[in-house]
DNA sequence: CCGCATCCTAAAGGATACTG
DNA sequence: CAGTATCCTTTAGGATGCGG
């Protein structure tokens, strides 16, 4: 993997760029509890509805098609419908929601090595509740 | 600025690493909506409740509140008191807190560029509907 | 197999009033 | 100033059943 547009920017002094809504709106609906994992799935390729809903804990079949519409909306999913009977229905990663994927491994990242200090501070909190 | 952590290790060949619960659940106290606008506002230093509370749009104190609380205890947010009277409460960005600020940089450059490809998707898709 | 429609419950969150 | 407490509305989302 090379280096990434993500690292290069946050190393120039970037100036206090404010959110707007429209941005917060979108990281909304991209990185809520099922788009993360849905993303995160299909970062290791393309997956039909069943398997995701099995890859995916506890997602129920309404909240997994709700997620996906939203995501195909905003252009992160690309939905490929082959008329076999059954119908067979295909999920992949657009190339935009590709571009989301070295933001996700960040993330996750960050959790990985903060949670021990969060749970430290967790306990201490309740501890002093 | 230096070159962040983040950057360096999505330039290495990461395993995929799955993503457990306890780990998105940690991303959904500190991404939500309102925790966002919350670390993005301290990151230009500490703020007392009201400055915050007008330094986000919309908030209701009860939410500003709860949200602060729950930054608390995962150890991102510090509370100072001071006890004058009226007391003075400051709320600043713990050292583990500060560990996010690129990360949230990064989110919102994500969103900057990828917004107008975004906006292409909504509008093809609703017309498509 | 994929997904929509309906019903229903639980949880988030706003409005308002009050306190140290 | 910085909250807590209460009430009440709105929304997310689970369960179930049907249809292409």
């Amino acid at each position: 993997m090379e280096e990434t547009a993500v690292a290069k920017v946050t190393t120039t002094g970037d100036a206090p760029l404010r959110l707007t809504r429209e941005h917060r709106e979108l990281l909304d609906q991209v990185l809520d509890k099922w788009s993360l994992q849905v993303l995160d799935t299909l970062c290791e390729g393309p997956r039909r509805f069943n398997e995701l809903r099995r890859a995916i804990p506890l997602v129920t079949q309404k909240s997994l098609t709700a997620t996906l519409r939203r995501l195909e909306r905003n252009g992160m999913v690309e939905r490929v419908v082959t008329s076999t009977r059954p119908v067979a229905v295909e999920y992949r990663l657009s190339e935009l929601g590709g571009t989301l994927q070295d933001l996700i491994d960040s993330l996750y990242l960050w959790t990985a090595t903060a949670l021990p200090e969060v749970d430290r501070a967790r306990s201490q909190f309740d501890a002093d509740a």
